[in-house]
DNA sequence: AATGAATGAGGGTTCATTCAT
DNA sequence: AATGAATGAACCCTCATTCAT
């Protein structure tokens, strides 16, 4: 009985995020969510509580999933310069993916109908993911690859905004950014100048 | 489309504009701009062929004075490193008064009903935009202020990017960034080390 | 001023009686009477109390004028016989260009708000018409050329409706009947035979 | 489209079939057609595409009805004579409840947003229909019951808008005519005289 | 008298959510 | 637990009518 809950479940998280990552929020229907998923839309509510319930727990899920992944590479033992080009490739793989869910959520958090646990439960969540992260680049600072006239803090920051630009760059017209592309920008801007 | 009455455009104007930049376009409803701006819901339908419309026109009507103010500030006879503050204050208070406006276009736009005509004028809109902003870093970096090491194009790109950051800043709890913390951090990341 | 009133109330008439008689009363708009009016919109409220009662003046109008028309046609000295073939065609352009019109009073009527007196207008004004065409085909009954079988009431029912018949032979994919074709049909359908 | 109950589905047809019949079109509410037929608003939409499909389909469904019963009744083996006051007994029932119903149709189709295929199938129908009741009128010329001077189908397409000839009749303040009377008034017309 | 900008009641339609099975 | 038919609040948009000029 739990297993069989465990794989519907499953089957819902992954066709409602396919979805939220594919399109907006309000133009995504609990009918095409119930779909994908191969379930009854009266289903979803037996997990969910809402719409609005099920897009914040995609979100944890999907954020701790990321996490998870990211954390494994970035706590490799190899030094910082051998690991970056790796952590260029996940993000840009997972922010491709999942951008537009992250961007959904955070334009929609304002509004959402969350209890305030909920609320502060995804704030830990970014807040750790922002540590980590933080800790890694402090690494590159001090392993004297990177500047050090920003913090790591502000470089974990722009590092996962720089994964948006081409949203700006497909309206602009332009050729999009690739995995290395981004990764030579990073280095133009953050490394340390020989 | 456009009728008589300057003064009741401008409060519809104003009205969506305020609203759009507040919340998602699926939430900001006809009636409540109506209310805003002081006129019957019908009404905004004698300037505006839809709500989608009115959104693009939001936006258009944004840029295009944004773009106008920020000629006027960049193409000053004084030199880059005098100007740039003057940049910071007129960039801050543009994006964090239109960035979720802009930002909703952005996401919006794919699926947004709109003629080729529309969508090529805002396209070109925006790179106008760039154009002009490119050309103001491409100053910086002859006059030997900015580092070379990327274009003026990815500058600008960045330079626009970076306003948005305080969206993500309340999200994790920091404080917000100043005008002139934007300005710091630019110049502790474009400048030219001496 | 009389003068000029006339003018601008014929144009409203003109206006109003070619786009009810193209199209049902719900899918004519004021504003488009207004504009092949070649007048604002509000005037029409200067002349007419409502959209129906603009739609039951154009009636009393249009049938006034025709049953004057009738009746000039069918009060010649000439006999019957001689008379027939001009009222077939008198009738046969006349409803051609407004059975939409009375279809769409005579269908709309029961709900019309409309006074009292007005209805009662109305339905004299139609029982004159009818009459006078009894009266007509009466003639043709005493003078030996109808079949006696039917009332000359009946007649003019009938005489009626049959220029409607176009509507449905236009459905049915079948040729229109010309004014000729629904003559003969007359004569063979009411003629006596010898 | 088709989804489960079809009770529900008869429950919205009947009240549709009645409130379209009753007036026109326009004036039809989709709330009074749920209220009528004890469903929510939404629920019509569970079964049908639009309002303009439902009417559609309330035609399709009620004239595929009306030709079943009608073929019943016209292809018995009882001679011409005996069969046609039946005739007349089914046609005035069903012409006083789905007269209305019908003109409607006719003529708001023009403007229908149909597919080919609806408007297709539509004329398919009424054309069956038109054949199906002209072999029966064939058959008493043939019987040398009627006259003729008039095609079969000429006469079918009388035969048809005789039973609309109470809606005159009730403008012009005359009593109704009976099923009775419009067969006697058949007979006058279209009966061999002996 | 003439206008047309402004209005807002009203209607068709959508879709998250419920609940009987 | 799972379903999907049923629901109705909510929303966008239309258009007859009004009224200040």
């Amino acid at each position: 009985m739990q297993k069989k809950n465990e794989q519907t479940m499953s089957r819902i998280y992954d066709s409602a995020e396919n979805l939220f990552s594919e399109k907006d929020f309000h133009d995504v229907k609990m009918e095409e969510i119930a779909k994908k998923a191969g379930v009854g839309k009266g289903t979803i509510y037996t997990y969910f509580k809402s719409k609005e319930d099920l897009l914040f727990q995609c979100l944890t899920h999907n954020v701790e999933e990321h996490q998870k992944g990211f954390s494994e590479v970035i706590n490799s033992d190899k030094d910082f310069k051998k690991i970056l080009p790796e952590v260029f490739n996940y993000m840009y793989a997972f922010f491709k993916a999942k951008s537009p869910l992250i961007q959904g959520i955070l334009s929609l958090m304002p509004r959402l109908k969350l209890s305030d646990t909920d609320i502060n439960k995804a704030r830990q969540m970014f807040q750790n993911g922002l540590n980590e992260s933080s800790k890694f680049f402090q690494r590159g600072i001090d392993e004297g690859v990177l500047i050090n006239s920003v913090t790591s803090r502000q470089i974990a920051i722009i590092f996962q905004k720089m994964f948006d630009f081409n949203v700006l760059f497909a309206f602009y017209g332009e050729p999009e950014m690739s995995a290395e592309d981004c990764y030579n920008f990073f280095k133009k801007t953050f490394f340390r100048q020989e």
